[in-house]
DNA sequence: TTGTAGGCGTTATCAG
DNA sequence: CTGATAACGCCTACAA
């Protein structure tokens, strides 16, 4: 139905394989005929069949991309437009597509991907997470399928691809800048621990602490589901501890967000009676009360950089493997300060006030 | 290399044509070679190749995205992932895969469209957004391919299936409720006017306002970008007027968080000097403080109606132009309350204080 | 430098 | 009910 490159042919007087040359721009074929074939195109308004392509050259220029569960509050936040832009910026440049797949529970993703690998759709897949005990890149591995993922892969670090912030170090920094400002209780309100990158944030916390010589508290320690709810009990909980902390490192800005709310509803006021560091640096984070102090992890390199090196090794499979670490930097703002000698406690459970 | 339809055939001892038909689930294959089949396909691990099932079947299973501008600070709104996930789970339901174009400038857009769909990896299309005078839009339209908007078409509305929010009756309801609640100085904040929905949510306010009996003031209306500075500009130009207004209608959940911050910034307190009600209803609507109120436009909906309606068109050409209309609500939280008599009036412009 | 022919993995149309 | 066989649109040796 459509124009095929047998019109383009008939049209320019050439035969098929020309035009496909033509198309390839190969070199061995003469200037005067590109020319003839090329009008002869426009003049139909031809455009390839990248089915019948992806077909005959067994590959598809088309990359996969493996989203966490929809269902997942992760999904929600502002991090993924960012990382799709760069993902698509990098694909672009190379003239590749994006395929998407998602789907609810895990086995439904798993089944998304197999699709979409095994049936020939894409060349290779990005993963847009990374977490503990993943069965998408456990399967992604033994089938040999070019694949990258985005943060640090939970196992084999050395054996796969992927291009991550040194989320250990920036965290690290990040408590340590809060120990400089002379805090000395600083709490960790981390997210889903089955995401590595809490795992990694948690580590690099607990390292300044400890080189500081600050003994770590458990219950300084809070995990909570990214966003909206999690910040409230996380808070709540960590503000009636006997001792409560002048300083939270915040593991995800939304999550900061919830936590500022809180705060806020419990009268305690950022950065006056509390600091807060958080990360991500996403839009909102400059638009709270006060605006976040915030790690900035150059989400867009994380996607642009992960479709050029997953480009790079579709084309060339003996591509060794990479890590690639994107830089990142603290955004300060307004939620940190000096911490507040006259501490407010607030009333202990069981204390009538 | 991969395992093929052949394989199976050999091993079980059938045609290639038979192990094709039971794939399709053909009801004239004898249920007894359908399980030979099957088995053989589970022994090999088989799965069908797409790439050559679509260029056989003229047909792909896929629809195509059109984002916005990657560029584009609405591309950052966290809209987009909620959209996504509805259309995502709307074509999941059906077996079709998600393909996606993004570009920065319109031009690179339209490229990857054509590409997309003359290329043949699509069978449809859907428009993420709705803006005027749209080049990818018309293309779509003279070709005949099948497509889908969300949104409001800018144009020949009767002629091109749409899924929408009646954003018209929506800001009238809002700007009605704010006028109950007894504001006459009420103001709209609006975002880009390329897209259609600003001009909808503008033609909503006013109507409200005329109804209302109260008269149209060209300063109460300002447009800027969705987000960030966008709403600094405008709230400080707003409030320096004589009669600043008491209440405002901002088109977006964000552009609304940026208000809230700049009306910190000057001492003016929501919802006691001023109310304000916005749209979309995102996760940070809830969180702002004060929460803000805001109308849920069920953005899940939207994507999930767009993709069943689009791959029921693209089964059906004969389908019939649809206008679906997904209802919204508007959600009581804390940013709007009745007028304060002593109204505060910033210092006007030459005015020393 | 260009043409011919076979193949990529399926589906679809005929027969039988 | 099942088996050949010809597309689908393009790529790529191999020939010329």
């Amino acid at each position: 139905m459509a124009v095929t490159i047998k019109d383009v042919a008939k049209l320019a007087k050439v035969a098929p394989s020309t035009v496909s040359r033509v198309i390839a721009n190969n070199p061995r074929i003469s200037e005067k005929t590109k020319k003839k074939v090329r009008e002869a195109m426009d003049e139909l308004g031809y455009h390839p069949n990248f089915i019948a392509r992806s077909l005959a050259s067994q590959s598809t220029q088309a990359i996969g991309l493996v989203m966490p569960s929809s269902t997942d509050v992760v999904f929600q936040n502002p991090f993924f437009p960012t990382v799709l832009r760069g993902l698509s910026e990098g694909a672009h440049e190379k003239h590749y597509a994006l395929y998407m797949t998602t789907g609810k529970t895990d086995n439904e993703i798993l089944d998304g991907v197999t699709q979409m690998v095994q049936g020939g759709r894409v060349d290779g897949v990005v993963l847009l997470y990374s977490k503990i005990e993943d069965k998408v890149l456990m399967y992604l591995q033994e089938r040999g399928i070019p694949f990258v993922v985005i943060g640090k892969p939970f196992k084999h670090v050395e054996e796969i691809t992927h291009v991550d912030n040194d989320n250990f170090r920036a965290t690290k920094e990040v408590t340590e800048y809060l120990i400089q400002l002379g805090h000395d209780h600083i709490a960790f309100v981390g997210g889903n621990l089955n995401l590595v990158v809490t795992v990694e944030r948690l580590l690099g916390y607990e390292k300044a602490l400890r080189e500081a010589g600050i003994s770590l508290n458990d219950e300084y320690i809070v995990h909570e589901e990214f966003l909206r709810e999690g910040g409230q009990e996380a808070v709540r909980e960590l503000l009636s501890l006997k001792v409560p902390p002048t300083a939270l490192v915040v593991a995800d800005d939304l999550m900061a967000l919830g936590v500022l709310n809180t705060l806020d509803e419990l009268g305690i006021k950022v950065p006056e009676d509390i600091s807060i560091i958080s990360f991500n640096n996403v839009l909102v984070s400059e638009m709270s009360r006060p605006p976040l102090t915030s790690v900035d992890i150059n989400i867009f390199d994380l996607g642009f950089d992960a479709a050029r090196s997953l480009i790079q090794k579709i084309e060339n499979p003996k591509e060794p493997i990479k890590r690639i670490i994107i830089p990142h930097q603290i955004v300060k703002r307004f939620s940190c300060s000096f911490p507040n000698e006259e501490r407010v406690f607030l009333p202990q459970k069981g204390t009538f006030s």
